[in-house]
DNA sequence: CCAAAAGTGTTTATAGTACACCCATGC
DNA sequence: GCATGGGTGTACTATAAACACTTTTGG
């Protein structure tokens, strides 16, 4: 079988996705990368990513591409900016659209796909040197987040779906790399009427026990539609 | 001279970039169409845009397109969104970066290009059928005005050097849609340090005559070098 | 009983909102 | 002198910021 040739009349560049998906694990904040197995950059690191196929919107091709290459599936992603520098890659023409997700590292199990050597979370301050453009792309995806966090509930994409308050404000802290007051943090994202405690508690620490909470899905929903602009810090 | 073939071994979309570029006449927000002369959409009018050259930057691309189909230079203008769902072109696969601008209407004298039957300004509300999706390319860039201008001194952009306060206020009111309170609007613009009060007032008005104010680009550089996030409403 | 983190309330400062009267100009 | 829009200040309310002690738990 030889190989199918496509032709323009005009040059056309190549399109790819790249996914910048942020995870969580208590502490820190990672980001989900994949150890390329070909050229170029080949055992290099990098998002994962894919060229966009011809009958696929660019949200699919996200959603396939994490898929593919990391087995993670049902994830909410959005786009966050498109790279377009003649230069940013070596091959040819690439011009790639950037999509951001949250997720719980916990909720996947990472397989990597058959064009990756391995999938795994890397924590931001200590990346490695990546394939393309992607520390830029990072670099956009963690200012857009800074900005979106103070708005918008992400910080339950991160978190398990049972989290204590303290948590909840370490990530908060993790992701604006600064200290809040716990006190006025608790009141403030308590105000919010997203978050509703449960019975349980935190077991086996060495000192009072925090209460679990869930975000709550279903007022999120109302106040959306309602309209209302909620400030969460 | 016959045609030259572009030829990949796998199917590649064309790339383009569309530009909204909004205006204000003192009344109204405007946004700045052109009308096409060839198919798809003849006759219809559209947002400028072009498909992107091998060696040109998005943005080098947006820059071009503007100076070519209408005339206009030397506006800063930044990436919207992508617009790639496979249908959005009759012709192939068409994936569009769009990308949004901001200018004084007066400050320039539209010239349509060679493949452009005319160039013009026309009302948000009142816009005809246009081309593609450019109808939500322009809802789009609207949300991004609407959320912008809250933070970012856009306003300055869209009107002359030298303003009154009044009019600055109806530009505010034009994109938010909604009345402010005269007395609280200067209060707050005020107190961002960015208006220097001019010695010049309106003139032949029947009432009560405004002062010219310009925006002190000098200060806005200050304020963004020491990282300060300025709310203006 | 000690270390470590959770939980809680009040005070102060700042920013937002609502609101009414006088002033300058052209006709 | 009248209609039109420009300019100004104050009181009230709501939100943000600063801050210290008590409680629970495991070791």
């Amino acid at each position: 079988m030889s190989e199918p040739i496509f032709q323009y009349r005009h040059p056309h560049p190549a399109v790819t996705v790249d996914c910048i998906i942020f995870g969580f694990d208590g502490l820190q904040i990672k980001v989900l990368l994949v150890q390329r197995k070909s050229e170029p950059f080949a055992q290099h690191w990098a998002l994962p990513g894919a060229f966009v196929q011809t009958d696929e919107s660019l949200d699919a091709c996200a959603t396939r591409v994490l898929q593919k290459e990391c087995s993670i599936s049902g994830v909410y992603v959005e786009q966050l900016y498109t790279f377009g520098l003649p230069e940013r890659d070596p091959r040819e023409r690439v011009i790639s659209v950037a999509y951001m997700g949250f997720v719980k590292t916990t909720d996947f199990q990472l397989i990597a796909g058959n064009n990756e050597l391995q999938a795994d979370w890397q924590a931001l301050d200590q990346l490695p040197v990546l394939a393309f453009d992607h520390h830029a792309m990072i670099q956009k995806a963690l200012e857009r987040l800074r900005g979106k966090i103070r708005y918008q509930p992400i910080g339950f994409e991160l978190l398990d779906v049972k989290f204590t308050i303290p948590q909840l404000q370490q990530l908060y802290e993790a992701i604006l790399g600064k200290n809040l007051d716990r006190r006025n943090f608790r009141k403030k994202i308590l105000s919010t009427g997203l978050l509703k405690q449960l019975d349980e508690k935190q077991q086996n620490v060495a000192h009072k026990a925090a209460y679990f909470f869930a975000f709550d899905q279903q007022q999120y929903q109302q106040l959306m539609q309602e309209g209302i602009y909620l400030e969460l810090l």
